[in-house]
DNA sequence: TTTAATGTATTACAACTGTAATCAAAAATA
DNA sequence: TATTTTTGATTACAGTTGTAATACATTAAA
């Protein structure tokens, strides 16, 4: 059971970049973030540092440089992200939640009818 | 619009405590949490202080003693890591997150029927 | 009234975060 | 080959968090 390690706000910026397409070179990244933040290279190779030490990211060498790529899966930590705000901030309850998300967001009716496929699907099981 | 203060871990304990019952003493905080945690009162005192100074809590003085209150509701603050974790971990994309919810955790048949009804009025509007 | 207890305020300290700058090694260039 | 550039590694530094200990002021007790 590898416990999966704690990643930090800005951390899952750079774990979205390599879940939407790894391997890829800091280089890459630096890329790809400078699109929507107005980060120093230098502040994201400390990020792929800190993420390599905390094995959320493994990285294989070529040559000089390294190609970075997710060691846990986008679901893992999205599950344990959930785990958390149902547990912190509704003791676990999970329909209280479920109602306030859907009452103060946004959905089409075609989202509406799939949720509520969903939730049949669920009933049957 | 009074920026919301970030609230760690911890202090959302403290939090929970005061939105269940407020306002309260110190000393009576100290005894709701010594039930689920084995904080040292002294660590409970400080985590006190750090939120008044926040300004998520404010108290009245009586006596020698404080009486500590919740200044921003627990609605506020659910709703904060409600809009946190889905711009975060989903893109803002509610319909998926829902369905990750709805499909990994518990439902009981009624509840079921309460969220589709939910859904429904959602529709109408 | 001196002392002990109690309640709050201040200080402590390491780990984690945000945000880089500097250093060192290797590669590319002059 | 000497120098500049590039890339990763190490160091920096302040703010937050977890987890208290110590200091100070006031009240209760001896």
């Amino acid at each position: 059971m590898s416990k999966i390690p704690k990643i930090a706000e800005s951390e899952w910026r750079v774990m979205k970049i390599l879940w939407a397409d790894s391997p890829r070179t800091a280089n890459e990244i630096v890329e790809s973030l400078k699109v929507e933040t107005n980060w120093n290279p230098k502040t994201i190779k400390t990020l792929l540092n800190r993420l390599v030490k905390k094995q959320a990211l493994g990285f294989e060498k070529e040559g000089r440089t390294y190609n970075y790529y997710p060691l846990i899966s986008r679901n893992e930590y999205a599950r344990t992200e959930r785990k958390s705000i149902l547990n912190r901030v509704y003791d676990g309850c999970l329909k209280p939640m479920l109602a306030s998300f859907i009452e103060e967001e946004n959905l089409s009716p075609e989202e509406i009818d799939e949720l509520k496929q969903i939730l049949e699907q669920k009933k049957g099981k």
